[in-house]
DNA sequence: GTCGAAGCTTGACGGTCATCGTACTTCCGG
DNA sequence: CCGGAAGTACGATGACCGTCAAGCTTCGAC
């Protein structure tokens, strides 16, 4: 109700955002390791501003989704805020750029090269 | 029998290895996520010869081991050739980092600084 | 030829994770 | 206040993969 509320005051309900430096990388790897999660770092990567979590082109439920978001922010590779019903998601390039230098950029890289095939109901589309 | 077989004429027990530039990104990455097979690849990096199978410094078994050089070989990331009863294991870096720019030593690199804890019977260090 | 060393293959097993549906919460618009 | 929209939380389920032991193959030494 306060008027205050533009984009940056509702964070409340959103877990907190880990310290990129204090991340594993085993962390960052096993949650870039799964496709639809890598397919969401690099529409964030290509796009020029934040992106809704529903305004993503995903090939798996809203649940499942949620499920990934929450793994990506907690590996350090989102940072996400609420504005309205909205959650926002923004890449945490150059934090992350300080604590895995490279990383980011070869991977989107790569991915770019080769888009990753993003089929529902298939966890592993190397062996399937 | 031959006097001809030095290092190099024996390669016949081994799988053909795969063109890098053909591997896709998933795969390099399911292979890099494992602490183990990263544990091998840094090894690799680190050192300035070839590597026998058995003289890795590993918490798996040999069938196990064995697994893990087949992944990695496949993922395009290691070529093995034999000498005598042992395998030798060299990483394709000049191969590797025209088909996928910066990541191997992004990786390499963030894993020196940060070691990763490869204890044995132990598949997700992370959550563990 | 025989033996040991090095490593591969196979089969089985157990844990972890991606997936989903359902129910719940929070916010905005009337 | 009420309804819809956007996401989250919670269980349940099924598949994949890392792990090992046992047995086999290949090579080198004697």
């Amino acid at each position: 109700m306060d008027p205050m509320r533009s984009t940056e005051a509702t964070a409340d309900r959103i877990p907190p955002h880990p310290d990129v430096a204090a991340v594993p990388l085993q962390a960052v790897l096993e949650a870039l390791v799964d496709p639809v999660r890598r397919s969401i770092v690099t529409q964030l990567a290509d796009a020029t501003t934040d992106i809704r979590c529903g305004d993503f082109d995903l090939p798996v439920s809203k649940s499942t989704a949620t499920h990934h978001f929450r793994i990506l922010r907690e590996a350090g590779l989102i940072r996400q805020h609420y504005a309205g019903t909205s959650r926002m998601n923004t890449l945490r390039r150059t934090e992350f750029d300080t604590a895995f230098p490279g990383l980011l950029t070869a991977l989107v890289d790569a991915d770019r090269t080769q888009p990753t095939p993003v089929s529902a109901h298939q966890e592993s589309p190397t062996a399937g």
